[in-house]
DNA sequence: GAATTGACGGGGC
DNA sequence: AGCCCCGCCAATT
């Protein structure tokens, strides 16, 4: 069997992507930054794919995108998951990371379960000057 | 145990 | 904005 610290790193992960609300979406290194303990965008994108299909149906993985706003895992209607919760993309098929996303965990909730809360963010300012 | 791959990110140009 | 290169971590071969 696996060592269990990898296990509980997942475990982590999962934890904290639960708590990601429905509209709005994360980034795999906004993910990591919160478990902490190391792990980076690539852990985070190996701990979800490696999501039973049962599981998948609790920890809401759709609501993790890279960077760019850009769906990485295509044709796994993860955009369309996402529409239904109230994400909007743009022409190019970004979600509109300036309105959706994830401002992090609250501090309280953080401390009280061993993560990090995010850095303050201030480009959000921008979010209703898309139309495309 | 080395090399390869991948649901990633940051920094430079 | 885009493009490219490099570091990062975990799984697989």
């Amino acid at each position: 069997m696996e060592h269990a610290a990898t296990f509980a790193l997942y475990e982590k992960i999962f934890l904290v992507v639960e708590q990601i609300p429905a509209g709005m979406v994360s980034t795999y290194g906004d993910v990591a930054a919160v478990v902490g303990g190391g792990g980076d965008g690539r852990t985070v994108g190996a701990a979800l794919g490696a999501l039973s299909r049962e599981r998948a149906a609790v920890v809401p993985w759709q609501r993790v995108i890279n960077r760019e706003g850009v769906i990485s895992t295509g044709g796994m209607g993860q955009r369309t998951l996402l529409e239904a919760e109230g994400v909007a993309f743009d022409a190019q098929g970004r979600a509109i990371l300036a309105r959706h996303r994830w401002p992090g965990p609250a501090p309280e909730w953080a401390a009280d379960n061993g993560c990090h809360t995010l850095p303050e963010r201030e480009e959000g300012e921008q979010l209703s000057l898309d139309l495309a």
